[in-house]
DNA sequence: ACCTATTATGACCACCCGGTCATAATAGGA
DNA sequence: TCCTATTATGACCGGGTGGTCATAATAGGT
């Protein structure tokens, strides 16, 4: 997880180009088929002095790896008042927002993310992905908390199955945000009605409401 | 898409084999990793042999990929009850059912369809995802209209919303369901609540009335 | 100016891949 | 039995992989 003495001696400017390289070469190719030669040609240095900063592939994706969830935390930090003054919706349209912020920002960090969650020969996955779901577990699990307290939600149904429907629906909206940036055109799956903004508020309109008439 | 004539004239347990060798080597490393010297080792065939049934590594995948959705069509078709005196969210608990029996059948080929999601450099990847994706837009389509029109469902939010939420709830609730049968023990995701079959009644409580209490 | 510790280099290694093709085995009709 | 058409075989090819290591370049203290 962490880099060589020789990789934080780097001027920092070298170090980011590495870094930006390398979160590139994961998130087109995911881990596996990720290749340090290509990777060394792309940055004009010797494939040598990349096993001098870190220690092997794995060292390097995991390095990696650990930059994405920190950005996740503080984009999430930032965005989202966790309050319990503000309302569960709102804090749930506000996630949903640093959500697509997020992509907006690293999409070849959520890219990796998304691969980590097929690809069965990275480095770790198991644990990577607990700790993920853990985090997101105890996120939602405490804004639910509070608004069934506070009687903003329904108490008739669990805690986990209400995160398991806010969880799909967001996931899922942040995936085809992605792909409908990523690919243009010769769209895969598109996004019903205007922008992605405005299909935020018919989504939480669903998720207060429901589907009945 | 097509075997070559050789391997029809096969016995057809031997293509049978054949066939269930590759959905696992495709399922477990992907399209790319997948090895074909690894798949005619476990067969005990030549790697000739396997070029006399195939014109190569993609269209072996093709012709897999092909049975894979004619097995989903088959499913859904025997499953539910898409005539319009079924009420709306008793088709959304069929078809849901339908696909954790899928799962439960061909584990394998469902797999080989959540790479194909993200995996690239699988051959024909956009049209072949698209080609699912116009399946089940036209399959949750007709079933959106008919419930709105009979009044069953609101009509304020548009059909592809409404798709939209439905498909993210069943696809991660499948995702969920194929990740705890395969992994147990260390799991990445698990259920809320007892058995999935409890849940999707749950689920479908929230769907139908909401999330505000 | 010299010497030493740190950093950079790229040829090289063993391994695996998809795909080819000349050759051997086999089966079935005459 | 023999002959031919179909099927089976696996050594071989070019190319790509992650990782190594002896050697060269470099920087900084004295």
């Amino acid at each position: 997880m962490k880099p060589k003495i020789t990789f934080e001696n780097l001027p920092a400017a070298k170090q980011n180009r590495i870094i930006s390289e390398a979160v590139h070469e994961f998130a087109v190719h995911g881990y596996r088929r990720a290749s340090l030669n290509t990777l060394v040609k792309k940055l004009g240095i010797a494939k040598g002095s990349l096993y001098q900063y870190f220690e092997n592939k794995e060292a390097l994706y995991l390095f990696i790896f650990h930059r994405f969830t920190g950005l996740v935390k503080k984009i999430l930090k930032d965005s989202v008042n966790t309050e319990p003054e503000n309302d569960f919706f709102k804090q749930v349209d506000q996630t949903i927002k640093a959500g697509l912020k997020f992509i907006d920002h690293y999409p070849e960090y959520y890219q990796i993310y998304l691969r980590l969650q097929l690809e069965q020969e990275t480095p770790k996955r198991v644990e990577l992905l607990q700790k993920v779901r853990l985090f997101s577990k105890e996120y939602f699990g405490a804004l639910c908390q509070q608004a069934q307290e506070a009687g903003k939600i329904r108490s008739d149904q669990s805690c986990s199955t209400i995160i398991f429907c806010v969880e799909s629906m967001l996931d899922r909206f942040m995936e085809t945000y992605a792909a409908q940036n990523k690919t243009k055109g010769k769209k895969v799956v598109d996004f019903p009605g205007a922008s992605p903004y405005d299909q935020i508020e018919n989504i939480i309109a669903i998720l207060q409401k429901g589907l009945c008439p």
